[in-house]
DNA sequence: CCCGTTCGTTCACCCAGGTTAATAAATCAT
DNA sequence: ATGATTTATTAACCTGGGTGAACGAACGGG
C-alpha cells in the first residue's frame, strides 16, 4: 500500500479499505535518476505522477532552443502535463527529475476507471484539478503584477526548502530573468 | 430554461430532462450594465457565472493603483474568481462587465448541491475544472515564452472577434506592456 | 452639431534586464 | 588532493519597454 499516496487522497475524499487497495494498486513505482525525464517534449502524456519522493521542474522550450523552467514538483505532490493528458496531444513541455525521484504513476485508463470505480472518485478528482488550477491562477496573477524582484522574494517564502535543492538558473527562469539579472537582484537585497 | 448553458453542459455529461430543469432553476439570470462589476475586489466570491451573452475582464490591481486586465470571457463561457469561490477568501481581483452582459449565476451551495444531486454533476465540475486549467496552462506558458510581439499576434489570432470589443489598453495589458508599448508593437507590425 | 472627454499615438529620456564574454567559485570524478 | 566541468558573478554595452507629456482622433451626451 502507498501510504503517502493514499493520506493524500484521504484529505480530499472518503474511501473504504478497499477502495484504499484498489486504488493503490493502479499505481505503479517508478525510479527515477538525476537529470531523467518523466515526460519528455513531444511525446503524449499518458500517466499522472504522484511525487514519492524527489523533486521535478517542469520545462518547456523557446524556438531558439532556450530552456525555461516554469515550475516545480516536490515529494507529495503530484505531476503531469495535464494540456496533453487530457486531448492526448503532443506535449509541448518536458518534465525532468531534478533529484533521483520515486514516482508513483497511474495510467490515463486507470484514472479514468478510478473516477467511475471508486465512489467519490469523480469528486476527487475535481477537487485536485481545483486545487492545481488555484496554483496556476496565482502563478499568473505573479507574472502579471510583480517584478521579478518581487517574484524572488516571494519564491523564498513560497518555497524556502527549494531553494537548497535548486541551482540558481532553474529559479532565475521561474523568476522570468537571465542568471546574470537574478544575480543583480541578489546584490541589491544582500545590502 | 437556460437553452445556451444545459447545451453547453450537455457537451460534457448526460442529463435526463428532470435534471435539465433542475440545473436550470438554480441558475439565476442578472443584467449588467457596461462598467458594472461582476465580482469585486476584497468581496468574496460566492457564485460562478455563465455569460449568456455580454464581455467581461478579469482585473487584478497593483499596489500602486494600476489597473491590469489578465484575461476576458464572452457569451457562453463561464466566469469566476475561483482562488476565492473554493476558499471563501477575499478576492485579489475583479471582474467587470465590459459590454451589457446577462450572466446566469449558480450560487456556491447550490453548486454543491449540482455534484451531489444530479448523477454526473461531479464529472461535470470535473470537466470544467480541467478545461479553465488548461487555459490558465497555456497562459502561462505564454507569458514565459513569448515575447510581447508574439503575444499581440496570437492574441488577434485567438480571439479575433474581441479585437474590435476591446479598447487598445486592455489589449495591452492582457498582452502584458504599457498602451505606449503596444503602440510601438503595431507601429512595427505595420510594415 | 458641437464641445468635452476618452483613447490612441508619438516623442524624448530613462532604466532594468538581455547579451556576450571573462572570471571566480563550487562541484565532481578520478 | 587535483584537475575538469559546471555554476555563479561581474563588467560593458545594447535594447525594448516604462514614463510623462503633448497632440490628434474618435466618441458620446446634450
Amino acid at each position: 500500500m502507498h501510504q503517502h499516496l493514499i493520506d493524500n487522497i484521504s484529505h480530499l475524499i472518503r474511501m473504504s479499505e478497499e477502495e484504499k487497495e484498489w486504488i493503490s494498486s493502479k499505481f505503479i513505482a517508478k525510479q527515477f535518476n538525476k537529470g531523467d525525464y518523466f515526460l519528455r517534449e513531444g511525446q503524449i502524456c499518458r500517466e499522472v505522477g504522484f511525487i514519492e519522493s524527489g523533486l521535478v521542474r517542469y520545462v518547456i522550450t523557446k524556438e531558439n532552443g532556450e530552456e525555461l523552467t516554469t515550475s516545480f514538483n516536490k515529494e507529495l505532490e503530484y505531476t503531469c502535463n495535464y494540456e496533453s493528458f487530457l486531448d492526448h496531444s503532443p506535449t509541448k513541455a518536458s518534465i525532468q527529475c531534478i533529484e533521483p525521484s520515486v514516482i508513483l504513476t497511474i495510467s490515463y485508463d486507470d484514472l479514468q476507471a478510478l473516477y467511475t470505480h471508486v465512489k467519490e472518485g469523480e469528486k476527487f478528482g475535481r477537487l485536485a484539478c481545483e486545487y492545481q488550477y488555484v496554483l496556476a491562477i496565482r502563478q499568473l496573477g505573479s507574472l502579471y503584477k510583480q517584478d521579478p524582484e518581487q517574484r524572488y522574494l516571494q519564491f523564498l517564502e513560497t518555497y524556502p526548502d527549494l531553494v537548497q535543492r535548486l541551482p540558481q538558473y532553474y529559479i532565475s527562469s521561474f523568476v522570468g530573468v537571465k542568471p546574470p539579472s537574478l544575480s543583480r537582484i541578489r546584490k541589491r537585497l544582500a545590502k
